[in-house]
DNA sequence: GCCCAGGTGGGTA
DNA sequence: TACCCACATGGG
């Protein structure tokens, strides 16, 4: 992955769209709810839900943690596949409560690596939702991967398809500087401009700004023209 | 009515 | 290892 291109992208992108404000959420609990919430769903359901789970006071390791399985899954209903999702929650409530006593804040205040395979552990995690926690709910430098991604790089030709979560992850953070700042920001305008082009069914050329010109006239001046 | 959306785990060849 | 499938709602 080519560091100079990679920045200028970033900086193309977040002239165009500006800061994302991400992960909109109240605390770092809420962020690790919403990354499981969101698996395979679009975030408009996962709000709902969040909601619902606030009302009822159960955006709380110990709370989350205490609850009946079947009474959490009536509460998150609209975010797809809701009584695997329940039992998903149980089990991150289970590690934070059992062996970190809900203390997210020293939960995270480990190096990245051990984070990351505490969390891998629990079942229903992945890497992509592990990613998703230790960058926006830890502060973590880790640069996350998801389909957006891969849509957006994959058509602007940097990318075959096939390169494995891992692979695409290590050549991504060893193009950047480690900095949580900077992944956080480009995952969100990654996510902004797949949205308005790839899902919407609209060619990478019209409407977004990675073909409006402002890449030709980007410093490095050496992104390829979208097909 | 039909298709798909910010994944993961389990089974099979 | 590499697919294939279940999971099972809501919106376009």
């Amino acid at each position: 992955m080519d560091r100079a291109l990679l920045l200028c992208l970033y900086d193309v992108l977040y002239s165009h769209y500006g800061p994302q404000h991400w992960w909109p959420a109240k605390t770092p609990f809420e962020v690790m709810v919403g990354a499981i919430l969101t698996q395979g769903v679009a975030w408009r359901n996962v709000e709902t839900a969040i909601a619902r789970l606030e009302e009822s006071n159960l955006l709380d390791p110990r709370a989350l943690y205490a609850a009946p399985e079947d009474a959490l899954a009536e509460h998150i209903r609209s975010t797809l596949y809701y009584r695997t999702k329940a039992r998903k929650l149980k089990a991150m409530a289970t590690l934070l409560v059992e062996q970190w006593e809900g203390e997210i804040a020293r939960f995270f205040a480990r190096p990245t690596a051990v984070v990351r395979a505490d969390l891998l552990g629990v079942w229903g995690i992945g890497p992509e939702t592990a990613d998703a926690m230790l960058l926006y709910a830890g502060g973590h430098p880790v640069f996350v991967v998801d389909l957006y991604t891969r849509r957006i790089f994959g058509r602007l030709g940097w990318i075959t398809g096939r390169e494995s979560y891992a692979e695409l992850q290590h050549a991504v953070q060893s193009a950047l500087v480690a900095d949580a700042p900077l992944y956080n920001e480009y995952h969100a305008l990654l996510d902004r401009l797949a949205k308005d082009t790839c899902r919407a069914r609209r060619p990478l050329c019209s409407r977004c700004p990675v073909a409006t010109g402002a890449i030709v006239t980007c410093p490095a001046g050496r992104l390829p023209s979208p097909p």
